[in-house]
DNA sequence: CTGTTAGCGCATTCAA
DNA sequence: TTGAATGCGCTAACAG
């Protein structure tokens, strides 16, 4: 029809034809099916975030960043959990292959390099975020897990400490094995050999950071200090910590990795290497966005963004007299204890 | 093809045949475009999730529930920000319209008929999420507020408050208004005229209620109690008591709405009138996908959920004397003084 | 059991 | 300046 040419202002159309069609698509609430359009040019307009999950703060700043740009440029964006299992990633990702988003921009699941391949194989652009797969031809935009890890040990390390548990995340997933990588890099720095590291994996939860912190305070050495993977992990130790009498931070100091967004904390309080996550999530889709400009393949990109580490409350020498913590159990927290020292 | 028929397992095919285009699919890594399939069958299998911000708990938790339960019947579930902006939601909807989404939760900009209107025109069933809309006919899903703002103002007035200022949302949305009539007929069945309200508006922000909480604090008749319409409201509200080198509850109580999850806070303290945030988003998918399956319109559904109110350590009695509570800026906050009493 | 025809809504190409 | 033909990938309804 000539209704398309008056849709999409192209070719010679008679100013007549155009008034008359526009008065009938306001009439009759005409509106185009792109699912058509699509079929057509072969492109959707669409991009897929693939995350483990979109109930974390960090994924949702992130998702925030990824969405704002790609909608800034007409892209919507599809969102989809994998809550960290392989085979839900799998599922996810060929659904989304069959509604043919032009890409995808990718927490993996597991450092795995599969998913990659099969999207790969499939000409859908990837970017992988926040993770590293073992496929580096691929543009990836993460932190430096390793580093932010190992700056956050020697901080600890700095103010005394010398039994520190790291609280890691699935062993599967490359940021929990960095962070615990910084972590032994940090001790041996010191001295420390390996009998003196206390590393435990779990889930990137709540639940699992109270589970890891509860094992951890049951050793017989018990740890003065938590190195916690991720956010979630460390609310969790700190619960652990505060049920089972002590205090943070005198009798543990905490820190961890992901900071949480200031309109959710009332006073801040852990010590944390904060990832820039709406700034990845930004990052990352404009990378997916130009490789979908170009044919030819550029030369992929790797982004590796700095942590910045925010000294808080939760971190502070650790007792002089280790075996006087026991009865420390009576004293007062400290949460709220002093002004907020915000960035 | 007869590849259509295996990949649907539908009518007959040799085992030959079947065994034949089984191999080629896996050799090829073929997988069906389903924007053909959603053009013929008119039915695109995704739902979308229109919410103001991806980036409040409450609505991703939220949208976990809806996201659980569409991936649960095969639905993919797409999510669009609007930032309380009507002509955002309002490009977003068009936008999802031309997609040709099966069906729309709508968390609605403003209490206006538009939205709502605009996708019954183009016969795009809807639910309406969390607020009211005018227009009646429509499925929704949401919590009474006015009831919830009322048995959280009675708990400030039976702790003896008299001074309470509401800290509420954008004036245009319906769970605002709402709370703040809750809070007036709270006032109102205490014999307390319009003369003892204090109502602020503002946007459902921390930032919001920093501003709101601190204009109120500057009042000559300084109020002993906030209510916040929302939670991101009561932060900014706690941290502008702060500032103001005032504490909670000491000098003022802050009662508010939406908990945070516990994987979240590690030491509750705010109490709060809890909306069912999961069930709810899990609700409102179910009713879409029920109404997508029946031609014949049943009459609309209106689901009101219970809050549950919680009280923690946020909420105390006011001063005996109030003019005294000015010399208490260097009181020691409360904040984790006393041990969680969680939920 | 398997292949052919036709049409979902759109836009490019070519005629009128 | 406008209309008609064609095909994107899929499948229901028919032949074969």
């Amino acid at each position: 029809m000539t209704v398309s040419r008056v849709i999409n202002n192209s070719g010679y159309i008679s100013q007549d034809a155009r008034e008359r069609v526009e008065a009938a698509i306001a009439e009759i609430g005409y509106v185009p099916n792109t699912l058509a359009r699509s079929l057509r040019f072969k492109q959707t307009k669409t991009l897929a975030l693939v995350l483990t999950d979109i109930t974390n703060p960090f994924f949702t700043t992130l998702a925030r960043g990824a969405e704002d740009v790609a909608s800034e440029q007409g892209f919507n964006l599809i969102f989809c959990n994998t809550d960290e299992s392989e085979s839900e990633q799998a599922k996810e990702l060929t659904a989304l292959v069959q509604k043919r988003v032009d890409g995808v921009l990718l927490v993996p699941a597991a450092s795995s390099a599969e998913a990659v391949a099969f999207l790969r194989e499939q000409n859908v652009p990837v970017v992988v975020l926040d993770r590293r797969v073992p496929d580096c031809t691929v543009d990836s935009v993460r932190c430096d897990s390793e580093k932010g890890a190992y700056e956050l040990v020697k901080l600890l390390l700095d103010l005394g400490h010398t039994h520190i548990a790291a609280l890691s995340g699935p062993q599967k997933v490359s940021t929990a094995q960095d962070r615990v990588a910084g972590y032994r890099r940090a001790l041996a720095s010191r001295g420390l050999g390996s009998d003196a590291e206390i590393v435990l994996y779990g889930p990137f939860s709540q639940a699992g950071g109270f589970e890891m912190a509860r094992q951890a305070l049951a050793l017989q050495q018990r740890p003065t200090a938590f190195l916690a993977a991720n956010n979630f992990i460390a609310v969790g130790a700190y619960q652990a910590v505060r049920e089972a009498g002590l205090s943070v931070p005198e009798d543990i100091s905490i820190v961890g990795f992901d900071d949480l967004p200031t309109w959710l904390v009332m006073e801040p309080f852990l010590t944390v290497a904060a990832q820039p996550a709406y700034e990845m999530g930004q990052r990352a889709t404009r990378i997916l966005l130009e490789r979908l400009g170009r044919e030819a393949p550029a030369e992929c990109r790797e982004v590796v963004l700095p942590f910045e580490i925010i000294v808080r409350r939760s971190s502070g020498p650790p007792h002089k007299d280790p075996a006087a913590s026991e009865s420390s159990a009576e004293r007062r927290p400290v949460v709220a204890d002093e002004s907020t020292d915000r960035e």
